[in-house]
RNA sequence: GCUCCCUUCGUCUAGCGGUCAGGACACCGCCCUCUCAAGGCGGGAACACGAGUUCGAUUCUCGUAGGGAGCGCCA
């Protein structure tokens, strides 16, 4: 090492010794001295070592167990595997493995090393920072085909195109045209394609997944209107089925207390004449759907002379008990008729009760 | 220290000697609008650096810098 050489060993035992007592052996590979180990890396192209730089590794134990460069090559011999695609933290130990697989008289199989992945920040993935399991993005409410979509996109592409349905992405795939450089995780663009798809699939087929965020949540999805009926409105206002989950509460279940701020702003006395009209009208109606909904809304806020924001604010908070939901003619049909008149109701009597104070 | 690998907008990428260096996410502006979104339109934003080769380099070669990996009786 003061030489600036490599750590290796000596080659004491190379031209074979005899057994010295006491002590148990371990074995070596008799790795070549002399020229190159080149091979043809499907992603990195062609990739040449000097033998000169490869120790006589170790291959099997005092104990006689193997060791891992030589494992590798002797399962996947056995396995006849043909490709070896793994981490290009590997690409040191390709030279070393081909030697074996030569020494064993094999035939080699085409390596491709691809590179690694970093986190949201740049940084390499570890235990401790960042790496977490698959399942992990269920958890968080993404897709499987936003996730699988997103991932074939990192280090790999087809000229402009982003958008991948699975067949596409098998018929199309060439580990040939995967990148060299490792590139970075960007939860935001997972996000546009997790709502991509949210939009884009059959609210029927996002429905199954979201029922599932339902249950984690504890929301029984029967107490509101059908799952894919919520996910057709949903679905453009929210980046994963957790936030889908989070903000649909409402439908399927009683809210506490209004929003302060919303409630202040726009529960006033004032509105309690236009609710009150509302509430009226939605009650004659025979049938509960956004197009008659909404006629009825505009109607009533033509009657009352009042502009649209006059009267959905007040009504999205009395329905929702926030200022934020989906229109104001989806919202009454996710809440359901009958949700909805008494909710209205419930608002009518804070307001005539603020108006009290 | 030695060896190998990597380097285009903030991010993911297209490019494979001659392009106004293209697209996407994000960002900014405008439009739409009952809130929040979504959507439409527009905008800013990159070839790490230096030498070569060439009529001409983002593209080919060699250096430099920066980053990563390996140099185990770990996988």
């Amino acid at each position: 090492m003061k030489a600036g050489l490599k750590p290796r060993y000596d080659g004491h035992c190379r031209e074979g010794a005899a057994p010295v007592k006491g002590v148990k052996p371990i074995v070596r590979f008799r790795n070549p001295r002399e020229g190159d180990v080149v091979f043809d890396d499907l992603v990195r192209g062609r990739i040449s070592i000097s033998n000169t730089e490869l120790d006589d590794l170790v291959i099997a134990r005092p104990d006689g167990s193997p060791t891992y460069n030589f494992t590798v090559v002797v399962d996947d011999v056995d396995m006849a595997v043909s490709l070896v695609i793994r981490g290009d933290d590997h690409i040191n130990n390709t030279p070393r493995q081909i030697n074996i697989y030569r020494a064993l008289g094999a035939e080699l199989p085409d390596f491709a090393h691809v590179p690694m992945i970093l986190g949201d920040d740049g940084a390499r993935l570890s235990k401790r920072h960042g790496a977490v399991g698959v399942m992990q993005y269920r958890d968080d409410g993404y897709l499987p085909q936003a996730l699988l979509n997103y991932l074939v996109r990192l280090g790999w592409s087809h000229g402009d195109q982003e958008i991948f349905s699975l067949q596409e992405m098998i018929d199309t795939f060439d580990i040939r045209d995967v990148n060299r450089k490792a590139s970075a995780f960007n939860t935001e663009k997972l996000d546009w394609l997790n709502q991509h798809y949210m939009k884009s699939l059959p609210p029927a087929e996002v429905a199954q997944h979201l029922a599932w965020h339902f249950e984690q949540a504890g929301i029984d999805p029967e107490n509101g209107p059908p799952l894919a009926d919520l996910v057709s409105v949903q679905a453009d206002r929210v980046k994963t089925l957790c936030e889908m989950t989070d903000q649909s509460r409402v439908f399927y279940r009683e809210f506490d207390e209004y929003d302060p701020g919303a409630a202040h702003k726009h529960l006033r006395p004032v509105t309690a004449d236009p609710l009150a009209a509302i509430g009226g009208r939605l009650a004659e109606l025979d049938r509960w759907e956004p197009e008659m909904l909404n006629e009825t809304i505009r109607a009533v806020a033509e009657e009352l002379e009042l502009g649209m924001g006059k009267i959905a604010q007040p009504l999205r908070v009395a329905l929702t008990g926030t200022a934020v939901s989906p229109s104001i003619d989806k919202t009454l049909w996710l809440v359901g008729r009958e949700r909805s008149l008494a909710r209205i109701q419930r608002a009518l009597a804070f307001v005539i009760a603020r108006a009290a104070n």
